[in-house]
DNA sequence: AATGAATGAGGCTTCATTCAT
DNA sequence: CATGAATGAAGCCTCATTCAT
């Protein structure tokens, strides 16, 4: 049985999600994570040993979050595009739901506080995509090109454009959503 | 009276772009730009009035360059498709050649750090690239979609595999780039 | 967790009257209180807001001091006269017992550091002061000037040669004291 | 002949003495004064030594002029009193005319960063002064009192007054002068 | 004489972290 | 487990002054 409270942890990484992406990394510091999640500095150091593993664990956690919405209503029995569009509609309801999340994850990706451990890591939950994308390929459905191509053309476009949603550069609607899913599946299957 | 320096103007600049992109952001502060441009703190000040100052004309500097890159050999009477592959491959020697500024120019276009105005004025340079996306979509070989459609579609999937060439979870070959604009072209073409 | 120590709280108090005093308010700074009061720099933010806020609760907290001591043995019955010669001479036994909080007082009082609202709440203190001056007014004892006027002739030739006392420049003595309340007293009264 | 700029050691002088009364002492630093000024930083050090000795020529400075109109039409066949009451209302007449000189002066008079030399060549100004002073004592006009406990009823109520008039506390007008010349000239005579 | 560039020292404040209860 | 107190290091920036022209 742990003694430790669930619900500080918890409160702890809301706060610290919140902070980071509304006022940006560079004001949230321990002192004001602590204050946000309404505990004393010293007991964030009961549930992590420093800031550094505070936000790997952060990151870990919205990927393992945000992986776990994307299988939603997903079967093996599906075509490939069938999947392929579940997974990519479920990224769009993802990131509208949870628009917080989303852009913390997307600060972090690129950023040189998520050690490669992590980034292994997180690797892990995206496994059953890269699962798919297989069969894409052994099938002939899908261009026989790299991961990172595939990638680079199908959930990264998404990705920017949500991005920009989000930052209120431009606004992504529904009927944006079925062109850029037709644009990225013509360019990524034979 | 000494002269104002450009050396040492120059020195700053190179510096701190090193700086960011190699250490990352968190860890950059004024007196580590100092000394590593081999200045004192109070220096920087004479040429910049603050921390957000230098980085949003350190900004401003690397946009502009690189947009000058991306139109060296372009000319008017090209066809869109030469026009914008040209831009394309302008854009892959420039990173290749400068992957620190390109780095840098990558880290700093989705953070709060850049102020509004700077980015604003970031975009005058690529006034050209807007004007061929116009010119394309009345000759009818662009599709009807917008700009930032257009742009998730053919620039940014080449940045992120930039980005992934440079941290080395991906070896962006030419034979690839062939691959990449072609799937590119065809996604925004009609 | 540690209990705040009050033995640290009045030990920086203490220092920064001390430095203020002494060395004069552009030679005082956050870190010499910090050393004077052994404490480190970062130690003063856990009991003061910021510098203005630790200059305007020093300022009070010497004021309160100041204005205790003044009504010592005073009594409602006494006369006019007898009340304020009291007063008088306590301001005189306050100012030699502590010259560096009568000196940090004088400092301050017409210093733009110290905020409206401290001003404002270290008049509460003076309060009976106020009263007898309306007595006195009302008995027909005292002449009907102004308070400042009234102040100016009382008060503040006391604290001009008490200044100058510390100063040493003039030494002021049991006998000029009588001397000066005279003078005073003839000054205001009818 | 000299060749140095009388025009810019005014502009100097000027500056600083406007930067010290309306933004504070803490706030005066010499680039400011030389901006102020419209003049290199560099530019002081030809017309002063360092900071110190700024501050010291500039209250000196201040202090002779000041004592220059305190004589404005005094005569030595004048009664005492004629005198005393003509350099009263001099000095009323100057605090009026130049608050901000005037401010300057008081704000100074306390200060440690005028040096003792300077304080005690200040006094040489005011010989006239203490030459009625003892004319008044040997003619058993003025009681025998030190030339201190003199001020602080003559000319030390009518500074405070004024101070207070300056910062809006309390309105001395012509009346008021009248009553607190009486006041003073009581307190002091036989 | 006059100046803008240049700077080491130091200003105030906040940081990530540990201490002691 | 939980905490507010405590802190050395470091953050950004300005200062008084000197340099070099």
């Amino acid at each position: 049985m742990r003694v430790k409270d669930d619900k500080k942890h918890q409160a702890i990484c809301d706060a610290a999600i919140e902070l980071i992406t509304t006022k940006g990394f560079a004001d949230t510091s321990m002192s004001k994570i602590a204050k946000a999640a309404d505990v004393s500095p010293a007991t964030i150091y009961v549930y992590f040993e420093n800031k550094e593993d505070l936000l790997n664990k952060i990151y870990l956690y919205v990927k393992e979050q945000t992986s776990r919405e994307l299988l939603n209503g997903v079967k093996e029995e599906m075509s490939v595009k069938e999947y392929i569009k579940t997974v990519w509609y479920n990224f769009y309801k993802y990131a509208k739901k949870n628009p917080i999340n989303f852009s913390f994850g997307e600060q972090f990706a690129n950023s040189p506080l998520v050690d490669g451990i992590s980034k292994e890591e997180s690797l892990r939950y995206f496994q059953p995509m890269l699962d798919i994308f297989q069969r894409g390929k052994s099938e002939k459905v899908l261009k026989d090109i790299p991961l990172e191509i595939f990638a680079a053309f199908t959930f990264e476009p998404l990705k920017i454009l949500l991005k920009q949603h989000f930052s209120e550069d431009f606004k992504l609607t529904k009927k944006h959503m079925e062109t850029v899913f037709d644009i990225a599946w013509d360019a990524v299957t034979n």
